[in-house]
DNA sequence: CGGTTCTTTGAGGACCATCAATACGCGTGG
DNA sequence: CCACGCGTATTGATGGTCCTCAAAGAACCG
């Protein structure tokens, strides 16, 4: 249907251990698309139609009500996305945009839900990525209720320290406006916690980040396995 | 390996269309187990060998961090937990107790795990009810993210109107200190809410609550399709 | 380089949590 | 049946957290 050539997506976990034939069932009628930036992709409400997949680039998921706005999580590079819509064939409950110019895969999902059925890989793949993105969502919860907003900060950081390979000095993956949203607070907000981590040894120079005092941060956020 | 029986079991959408092998297998060394009120059952850490079921009576799912807990959802009859735990063989990301005189249905994880392979009508079962409960959380989150605490005791209240068949008096189905926490709030801050919804036409006596004024309560909560 | 958006900082106020004290409800046992 | 005790619910006072508004500075992009 389209000259794309969806090799590349193989790498996938989701699709690592298919096989061909289920491969081909899947990819028919599916395509991929080039976004510039901050492009809505999906829209709340609409039917799923496709299972997203990001193959590069940032895509924002969030939410809307009564004029207000959040940020639920921001993906990457093989993440896929509204696959419970997908399965169940419901309408999607968040929407999408692009953050930066992303190369997004679509797969009917009509295919997905017939493969599904037909290929018990293909079922054990999905029923793990769901089960991972909805404990991830649990996870993101807990954060939320559990801790203050500078807790969340702090936490956050020392995510992004660890998945760095325990690199002290990073960039922000994301703008802080966005960030804020993510961690439950407004753009001043965030500013001040920052401010409010600097004894603990959080230096800040626009999007450059420096831990400056591991552990005195560590004690600081009390990170947790079933949290983080 | 228990004279219980496990017919009722079957009433249960998620066993609805499997096979009697299928079924078989799954109750294999299953057990059936009646716990009193306000008894922790699983403790979140602990590792996911049992699916838990709710035969009948109440169960509370709650996290705790650092000296502080919160209420993640309740749940009644016929509902699921630990699902993804399960499938995915990982450690509860929650604790649950018992909050009445509780009939709790336990099926050995791996016996899930190997039926889910074996019998497509029970894949589709399992995935559907993962993506029902991941899409719950995801309505949650954005109820606690995009709401004030008034706005989601307003909406809760709606929702237990129309959980009831639009009965305008019901009973609140928990204690006020759980709603609280369920609704991210402290039990003093739910009752001033409750206060606050008065000129909205909400009457509360002890745990009975009136909708007086449907519509107006209505306009001030603005439930979402979306969200509630 | 100019305009736009993002970030920061300050001031003020709304919301919410904590602490404390009292009232209420309910189950138990006298 | 009533008295008692315990946990829950309410109410008030207070302080902290967080949001809103406003303005200035910084970064980004055409």
């Amino acid at each position: 249907m389209t000259p794309e050539r969806f090799d590349s997506i193989k790498d996938i976990p989701l699709f690592a251990k298919i096989t061909d034939e289920s491969f081909e069932h899947l990819t028919r009628g599916a395509f991929v698309q080039n976004f510039p930036s901050n492009v809505e992709i999906i829209t709340e409400g609409d039917t799923a139609d496709f299972l997203h997949i990001v193959q590069s680039g940032c895509v924002e998921l969030f939410s809307t009500w009564s004029n207000r706005e959040t940020t639920m999580t921001t993906l990457y590079e093989n993440s896929t996305f509204i696959l419970a819509a997908t399965m169940k064939d419901r309408v999607n409950l968040m929407s999408a945009r692009t953050l930066q110019k992303s190369r997004i895969i679509m797969i009917p999902s009509e295919n997905v839900r017939s493969v599904f059925q037909s290929d018990p890989h293909f079922a054990v793949a999905i029923v793990d990525e769901l089960s991972r993105c909805y404990r991830a969502t649990i996870r993101n919860m807990k954060n939320l209720k559990l801790r203050t907003s500078i807790e969340r900060l702090a936490n956050y950081l020392l995510k992004q320290y660890r998945r760095r390979g325990n690199t002290l000095a990073f960039r922000l993956p994301i703008e802080k406006r966005r960030l804020a949203s993510y961690l439950g607070m407004t753009p001043e907000n965030l500013s001040r916690a920052f401010t409010n981590l600097k004894p603990y040894g959080v230096v800040v120079d626009g999007q450059n980040i420096t831990i400056a005092d591991l552990d005195k941060l560590i004690e600081f956020a009390i990170p947790d396995d079933l949290i983080d």
